[in-house]
DNA sequence: CTCAGTGTTCAGTG
DNA sequence: TCACTGAACACTGA
């Protein structure tokens, strides 16, 4: 699920649905990895009978503003996902957290590979990891002369530092891959290495990436098939993209997908 | 049966 | 302290 187009998409989805409502009823999972031990009671003594007054994202973070702190901050992980039902009978598999609301609605997260986080933060924006985060596509203008700063004193791969999140927040493993690929740059070139002009090719990329995602609700079928999204699942098959090879290699500990120039 | 995966964090190194 | 690398985390599906 979890890129910044898919998590902004989620919080769209919830704030749609769920902001305004009463929370009556609370089930929280047992599982002290994705709470990281802190207990169902206090969790749910926290969230019963508060009122949502908003969904905020920063980068793959989402949290719930309700009428008293503290609040529950979510991280998607690698296959976290938000669910909105009515009957308890729908509950997904692997939920770990649902929200009764008033007027019978719920909402839940559920994680299967329990790589996701739920928090229990007092400002989330202001606490770690949110207050780490770099720039957000969405959120912040990227600026340009920042930025090349920022990657002049990196000597890791290009591919590498987009990962880094106190850097680029919401940008994953196939954002990256697609904004190297729209750019003409090789994902091995060390950051420090880029012209003024690449790295402003590269903020150009990723704001027209994110937004476009955004904008067809993160379903990648209706992502534009110019994109390297298309091809690049098929690892095995030595798959082409106009007519040029898509080579495989690991950069900045993921595999990465990319097209030699010529 | 084996392995890779839309992610983060931490230990270890330089 | 900082930048960086690689492993660990947990589980499913190809």
């Amino acid at each position: 699920m979890p890129e910044l187009p898919e998590v902004e998409t989620a919080r769209r989805r919830a704030e749609k649905y769920i902001t305004g409502k009463g929370i009556a009823g609370v089930y929280i999972a047992r599982d002290p990895i994705v709470f990281q031990g802190v207990s169902s009671r206090k969790f749910a003594a926290a969230l019963d009978g508060r009122k949502i007054l908003a969904v905020k994202r920063r980068g793959k973070h989402i949290w719930l503003e309700l009428d008293e702190r503290p609040w529950p901050t979510f991280h998607f992980g690698m296959t976290g996902r938000f669910h909105f039902y009515h009957r308890q009978s729908e509950r997904p598999k692997f939920c770990k957290l649902e929200l009764g609301l008033r007027g019978g609605r719920r909402f839940a997260m559920s994680n299967v590979r329990r790589f996701g986080r739920i928090r229990l933060l007092e400002d989330p924006e202001r606490c770690p990891p949110i207050n780490k985060l770099g720039f957000d596509v969405l959120l912040d203008k990227l600026d340009v002369e920042k930025i090349g700063r920022i990657l002049s004193g990196r000597a890791a791969a290009i591919k590498a530092v987009l990962l880094d999140q106190s850097v680029f927040a919401g940008v994953g493993n196939w954002i990256a891959d697609e904004v190297l690929y729209q750019a003409g740059l090789d994902p091995h070139r060390p950051a420090c290495q880029l012209s003024t002009e690449a790295v402003t090719k590269i903020c150009r990329c990723l704001g027209r990436i994110v937004r476009k995602a955004v904008a067809v609700d993160a379903e990648s079928a209706r992502f534009p098939r110019s994109w390297l999204f298309h091809y690049r699942w098929y690892k095995s098959s030595q798959p082409t993209i106009d007519g040029k090879r898509i080579e495989f290699d690991v950069v900045g500990g993921r595999t990465t997908a990319w097209v030699p120039r010529r």
